[in-house]
DNA sequence: ACTTTATTTCAAGGATCATTGAATTGTTTC
DNA sequence: GAAACAATTCAATGATCCTTGAAATAAAGT
């Protein structure tokens, strides 16, 4: 059940507060190096939780330089969304597809991951 | 963090079946003895995953008879729901609330919890 | 090449978790 | 009140989790 485990890498203080961050920082993602400042994470201990959000499929990395940079899966928040809407209405959904884009900003973002 | 709190009680198999399995059976909610044979779970297990679940506010007891009666917390889900949806979506919902009711059948059955 | 910066890997620690068996409490029936 | 039934409590165990410090890898700057 590929549910429990998007639900267990978000139920985690840190690891939530990770994909909150990633989630305002779009698809674009931000390095790890910014998110362990914001957070005040040591860095090894964010790498921990990287790994298991992306375990999960919540994230993806690549590397730029030096740096990491991780960013979150809209689409992978959308099944889950999608899994607990329907089993929260016992198999009759009652909302219409919940629909989880990117963010705010940019016009015609693509969220090609 | 409540959020938290209901994400890791339903970041477990047995749990996420058990509270499946209670949204199924809608508000009237149905006796533990039930839900161990439908899951095949021993009763001291399902009595601590049952804390969980309570714990987190997902579900609630009453007694009848011998027999302890489990329902979902349908307003907690709503809750997580919303708190997902928001934060899947950077701040800016792109649903519009998503209302999570019982189920199927019964016409006019309040969610009065 | 050497240093600095960015991140990961590795090993160790205490903490929490899920399951089990044995014993207990509460309720009904005889 | 004794037996049967429904569920909980308690103690123990192995497994997983999160954090930490020290060391390693990777890329960039000098």
């Amino acid at each position: 059940m590929e549910a429990v485990a998007a639900l267990a890498a978000l139920a985690q203080d840190n690891r939530l507060d990770v994909f909150r961050l990633l989630v305002e920082a779009g698809p674009e993602g931000m390095p790890a190096g910014a998110v362990a400042s914001a957070l005040d994470l040591a860095p090894n201990t964010l790498t921990f939780h990287f790994d298991r959000l992306r375990a999960a499929g919540l994230v993806t990395v690549r590397r730029d330089g030096r740096s990491m940079i991780y960013a979150a899966r809209f689409e992978t928040m959308n099944a889950l969304l999608a899994y607990l809407t329907e089993n929260c209405c016992g198999g009759a959904p009652c909302a219409p597809a919940v629909e989880c884009k990117p963010a705010v900003v940019s016009r015609r973002k693509k969220v090609t991951a």
